[in-house]
DNA sequence: CGTTAAGCGAGACGGTACGTCGCGTCTTGCG
DNA sequence: CGCAAGACGCGACGTACCGTCTCGCTTAACG
């Protein structure tokens, strides 16, 4: 997660100040208008600082919102795949859903037609992991036979976030348990699983 | 899509002008380097003249993109409903592809979590009626018993424009025919459509 | 003094504020704490107007520096050349004697050897013409022969102003009435005129 | 001209890389361009190693130009007090025509103003000990018979002093031996002294 | 077939934030 | 323990755009 160059002095201090600011204001203002100029302040912290650790606004609230979002989306196997791309499924949903993430999301979402090295680390560091852990645990429910073995089972992560994202962006969230479970549901038929 | 006040006397070389200017700046600069300033220069307009059509930069792409936007994907109905979903997905799928569409889209979504009237006014002209004709066609493929009676047809628009979405959004855009044939499948599948 | 480019619409108010507010500052804090910030703040005025129609923040109180000298320093003849030189000089003096024109005066001399272009406009409008006075009314003494013809009359006029820079520069200013005397007839004597 | 607090450790070849880094730069850039950051740089020296022996950019340069002043402008006793006279002022003009000597005085002299503890320092180890070594001279030319016993010794070193800095102050540097001569002759004929 | 009010270009204006620079203070670790 | 290295809070820099506001000018509609 660190963007800095390499630095043993850098203050601790500062940068969960500046982090916290960030997101502070962007539950209070939203996104757009969050200011470096306000973080600063509001952390007590010089703006001289925040650009030596960080190239962009997007940047420190990619910094404190993947913290946040990879302990919230588990990924376990419990043997019941469906159970478990619905937990996951649903930890996502809720982290969208409360302030500040949500709006802090689709923030940095809508830096990244602009910025390409931000697009670049918020794949690397953000969507790659999670799809690859998804893809994971749906091949070893493929493993145990609880979907066919030629299953494109990339295209069947793209099926479960795509709706997610697609609500988020347009800002018709998810309403939690019923959709993440019908669409769940959908997505392993649509793989030729057997049903339940 | 005329958001302004009723005029008789609007010009409409500086309404073309405008437009014009800012579809070349979105595909110079990229949606985020675009400036009101900048697009009246490029036009040869005051920004007053800007200021008095439209409230925002997005406005005035939003106003360009979906002029067009609307003849590119149409919705016919062959009578297979694969087919017909392929056509008009690879039509949004090419839109996307090319500039300055694609980043002007990306653009103007990103304004949505920012701006409450736009959010509004891209839901009402834009994605919900194109939404509603998918839907339509769904359930005249559903009427032919191409698809089961207790089908879930908005999940499944969902989860067609999702992944373009996704793709989008994360600037991993989709690759044109194939993909989109077997997503189309897919859901078809996953909606207990009988296989072709 | 207009340092602008051509512009019918200029808000005179602004400029007034801006020069007010400059000579204000430059009282209340010295020179080297007057920032273009706080003129800004103080005139109400933004910062970009400043920039608009000055070049510096020398240039700002350069202006304000000679509307008022102008008027301050008189040249005038009654036939008595010691006498008009005591006037004039004794002016120069008082100016320089009151915030906020000496400590104005002092620092825009300290930026001469940092803006070349500056340079050339102090002595243009503030040095030469007041210059070019002085010998002026040295030269209608010389004719009426209070002075000798073969008179050096521009060394004579840096003799009288030499000391008068040279005192503001150090800090140590002129007391007035008994010093400037002294220097004058020193001067007139230097340069063979009869002893009165 | 230490203005450090006491010190055995201080190191030497810190204190000579500041000067002459100070004075380099104060060369390629102009004394106002100058930084204590720029000059910790160049010198290989930390910044706090600067602040802890001089008080300030000016007191840096300062002391890298009074080492050299006074051994650029003696005071001799040949008789002849024009001689001398020249000899000394012709020095000093010099001095103030080489970079970057005379644009760092001159930057030295714009900080009096706003820093009157610098202005105590350059008066007392600058301007006096050389005033009074001036008036000294005319003195013992007094003595000799060559100036008349109540000349004003006080007026006639502002005289000699006050062109040059009103000069060097105004960028119209004095050109050498012909300009010293004229004014000696005038300063010394206006204190009542026989010609040559 | 003028008159007159609008739309228009130009661009000045008060603002806010930008990203950079230098200040003077401070801390860390090397020699 | 003095030093280099350099992070830090601070505050000003000069620039870019924002959205609002006159200005004259053109220009089409109505009287």
């Amino acid at each position: 997660m660190n963007t800095s160059p390499s630095s043993l002095r850098r203050s601790e201090s500062s940068r969960r100040a500046t982090l916290d600011a960030a997101l502070d204001l962007c539950t209070e203002r939203g996104y757009g208008r969050v200011t470096i100029e306000a973080i600063a302040a509001r952390a007590g912290v010089s703006k001289k600082t925040i650009y030596r650790w960080w190239p962009s606004k997007s940047a420190v609230l990619l910094e404190a919102f993947t913290e946040m979002l990879v302990s919230a989306t588990p990924f376990v196997d419990t043997g019941d795949i469906a159970k478990d791309l619905r937990t996951h499924l649903t930890g996502a949903v809720n982290v969208l859903a409360v302030p500040p993430f949500g709006p802090a999301y689709a923030g940095i979402l809508s830096e990244l037609h602009h910025d390409d090295q931000l697009a670049e680390t918020v794949r690397r560091q953000l969507i790659d992991p999670r799809f690859d852990e998804a893809v994971g645990r749906l091949r070893s429910a493929q493993e145990q036979g609880q979907i066919p073995p030629d299953a494109d089972l990339d295209l069947a992560v793209e099926m479960l976030y795509g709706p997610l994202y697609y609500r988020h962006v347009l800002r018709k969230p998810m309403q939690d348990a019923q959709d993440v479970g019908k669409l769940v549901d959908h997505v392993l038929r649509s793989l030729g699983a057997a049903e339940r």
